[in-house]
DNA sequence: ATCGGATTAGGATGGTTGTCCTAAAATATA
DNA sequence: TATATTTTAGGACAACCATCCTAATCCGAT
C-alpha cells in the first residue's frame, strides 16, 4: 500500500509531485469557496488569500479558472467515491447503507442550511452559466444515483432500482434546498425520518 | 374593476405612471434574464440590450442593481399570488388545487429542465451571495407553503398541514433540481405521478 | 559549488462591471 | 406657444476581474 502510493506519486514526478501540496491547497480552498460563495462569485484573489500565494503565481498551477473548477469537480468526485466505498464497507446491509446516504442531511445539516447541497447548488449554477463543466458536475449526482441503485438491486428491487435511487436523491435535494431557504432544522429531521420510513416500506414490499 | 385599476395608476402619477411601461419592461426582462442566467451573471448591458435602452439611463428607473432585484422579487411575488388565487377559483376541490401545484412540473417542464425552478435557484444563489434580498426571495416559498398548507387544512389535515405542505414543496424542488441536472423528462413524469398517488394516500387516510 | 528547471511574487494589461454625470430630447404643464 | 419636468443617450469613472509577463528565488541534480 505504501509502495503503491509512493509509486503513484513518483510517476507524476517533475511537473507534479513537487508542487502537489500547493496544488492541493488551491483545490481544497477553491472547493470550500465555490461551495460557500459559488463559483462565479469566487475570484482568484479570494482563493489566493486563503492559500496565501500571489495571484500571478496561480497560472503556474492552473491555466485558467475553468481548469481549477475541473480540478475541484475531480476532487469532489474522488472524495465522493471514497465515501461511498466506505459506506459499502461499513454498512452491514443495503438498507443500512441507504440510511447512511439519507443521514448526510443530518450529519451535514449546518453547512447545508447555510449553503445548500454542494452537488445541487454547483449543478444549478453551472447550468445558468452554461458552463462547459456542467456535464462533469452532474457526474457527482450520477455517482450517488448508481450507488443507490446498486443498493436497491441488492434489496431485490432490480426493476425499479434506478427510479427508487432517483426518488431519494430528489427528496434529499428538495430537503436541502428548503433547509437552505428556511433554515428550519426540525423540518430536516422530520423529512429524514419520513425517508427512512419510506425506505422501510420499500423493503417490506419486497418480502411480500 | 376598471376604475380601481385606473385609480391605482392615477395615484402613482408623475414619477411613475408615465414611465411605467419602460419600468415594467426592465423588470420583466430582468426577471427572465435572472432566471435563465442567474442574478450575478446578468449585467446591466444584458438587460439594456433586451429592453433597448442605454445603460446610463437605467439609473433613472432604479437606483441600483439590487433595487432591480427587489423589483423582480416583488413582481414574482405578485405573479405567484395571482396564480394561486386563480387556482383557488378554478380548482373544484383542495386535492384538485394541490394537483395544480404538482403539475407545474409538467406545465413548465422545459424551462425547468433548462434552468431549474425559478424560486429554488434564486434562493440558492442569493444565499451564496449573502444578499440582503435573501429573506424577501424566500417569501416566494412561503407563499406556496402557506397556500398548500391551507389546502391541506381544508382536507381536514389541520395538524399536519404545514408539514405536508413542506413535504411536496421539497419534493417539487428535488425533482426540479434533478430534472435540470439530468434533463430527464421521464423522471419528471414518474415523480409527478408518485406525488399525485401520495396525495391520494393522504386523502384516504383522512377518511379513516 | 554550480547550474537549470521549478516555483514564486508582483506588477501590467485589457476587458467588464456597476455607478454616476451631463447635456440633449421628449413630454407635460401653463 | 413658452416653460418646467421627465426621460433619454452616451460617455466618464473607479473598481474589479481573469489573464499574462518578467524577473527574482528556490531547490534538486550534477
Amino acid at each position: 500500500m505504501v509502495v503503491l502510493k509512493y509509486n503513484a506519486n513518483f510517476d507524476l514526478k517533475g511537473s507534479f509531485m513537487s508542487d502537489k501540496t500547493t496544488r492541493a491547497n488551491i483545490v481544497e480552498a477553491a472547493d470550500q469557496l465555490f461551495y460557500r460563495q459559488g463559483f462565479e462569485h469566487t475570484s482568484f484573489s479570494n482563493i489566493a488569500n486563503v492559500v496565501k500565494i500571489s495571484r500571478g503565481n496561480f497560472y503556474h498551477h492552473f491555466k485558467s479558472k475553468d481548469e481549477i473548477l475541473a480540478a475541484v469537480i475531480d476532487f469532489r468526485l474522488e472524495k465522493t467515491r471514497k465515501m461511498l466505498d466506505q459506506w459499502e464497507m461499513d454498512g452491514e446491509s443495503p438498507e443500512d447503507r441507504i440510511r447512511s446516504f439519507i443521514h448526510i442531511l443530518i450529519v451535514n445539516r449546518d453547512p447545508i442550511m447555510k449553503h445548500g447541497c454542494p452537488v445541487g447548488t454547483l449543478c444549478s449554477e453551472l447550468a445558468k452559466l452554461n458552463h462547459a463543466s456542467q456535464a462533469e458536475a452532474s457526474k457527482l449526482f450520477t455517482l450517488f444515483r448508481e450507488w443507490l441503485s446498486r443498493q436497491f438491486v441488492q434489496l431485490g428491487l432490480e426493476e425499479e432500482a434506478d427510479l427508487l435511487a432517483m426518488h431519494i436523491l430528489a427528496r434529499s435535494q428538495g430537503v436541502a434546498t428548503l433547509a437552505n431557504a428556511f433554515g428550519d432544522e426540525a423540518f430536516v429531521e422530520a423529512e429524514v425520518k419520513q425517508m427512512c420510513d419510506w425506505l422501510q416500506t420499500q423493503i417490506t414490499r419486497t418480502v411480500k
